[in-house]
DNA sequence: AAATTTAAAGGTCAAAGAAAGTCAAAGTTA
DNA sequence: TAACTTTGACTTTCTTTGACCTTTAAATTT
């Protein structure tokens, strides 16, 4: 009795190991249709299993020729690398955190000097002026994990 | 299942590849005709592909004899760093027009292919879906600007 | 030769169609 | 009962189409 959102997970990750290159694409209707349940569904299924915090990165357009696309990106090259995006970040994460975090990528050589200031640029309190206090921290979480995802997709 | 707007917008590229001096000039009807869709079309691609903000520019003419002219532009480096950050981004900028900037600048060599996929990844909707739609333009806007002052600074 | 008409382009815009996204309510399970 | 799953109504984005508009060149009329 194996729930259908774990049915479906499998089957996506089936299809992303027959596919050596860490990427495939699916139609969010075609696949809700083959696991006859809504559409819905499969967006439930990307947010709980292929979310940042297990080294998945989403993108997806709508409209006519839609798409989703799915990668996998590599972490387990890197030490700790699934701890530091489900724990050390987790939902929240302050600002002089995320700097040191930024600073120990920049020192294992994961990450440019350049990309060092990207990252901190982008996570700086001026960058994010106009989003509450309360809701800062929660944002600095979602992006630093996505950075971190993008910086080691391209290696 | 290619979208024909995407492949109308390949054609015309190859086109422009063939002529290397950067201008090519279609006839509407007879495109529409081609690809036999309806001439409006040629309009969507054009204004959704070959715009500005992607560095071309559009001359037509109307009337018998009537022609549609595309121009690649190559503006030079440096050009105009300013006006880009304040009117080209002002306080509020969409994901697709943030993504032409970006492009624009790996374009321009001012950024590597993994800077790009940097900030794309970040400004995504993915990344920012925790901000209310009518904010994260707002926030788009924000985060680009400190992004590219990240980018320039360390030329 | 000048004025008018016709035909041959391209332009605009709104509506329809095609996909994916959101969110809260209902249903299940541990 | 608390957490997780499933569903469906509604929203947003992107594409395609068609009816109607404007401009220009060529043909015709005066």
């Amino acid at each position: 009795m194996s729930k259908l959102s774990d049915i479906i997970e499998d089957f996506i990750k089936e299809l992303m190991d027959g596919n050596s290159n860490s990427v495939i694409e699916i139609q969010r209707n075609m696949l809700a249709q083959q696991f006859d349940c809504s559409p819905s569904q499969i967006n439930y299924v990307l947010t709980t299993r292929f979310n940042n915090d297990r080294g998945y990165i989403i993108e997806s357009k709508r409209g006519g020729g839609g798409y989703i696309k799915i990668f996998k990106v590599e972490t387990s090259k890197y030490d700790d690398f699934d701890k530091i995006l489900s724990e050390s970040i987790g939902d929240n994460i302050t600002i002089n955190k995320a700097f040191d975090l930024i600073d120990m990528f920049k020192g294992k050589g994961i990450i440019s000097s350049k990309e060092l200031n990207l990252m901190k640029r982008t996570l700086s309190d001026r960058a994010l002026v106009k989003v509450s206090y309360e809701d800062r921290n929660k944002l600095r979480a979602d992006i630093l994990k996505e950075m971190i995802l993008a910086t080691i997709e391209e290696e």
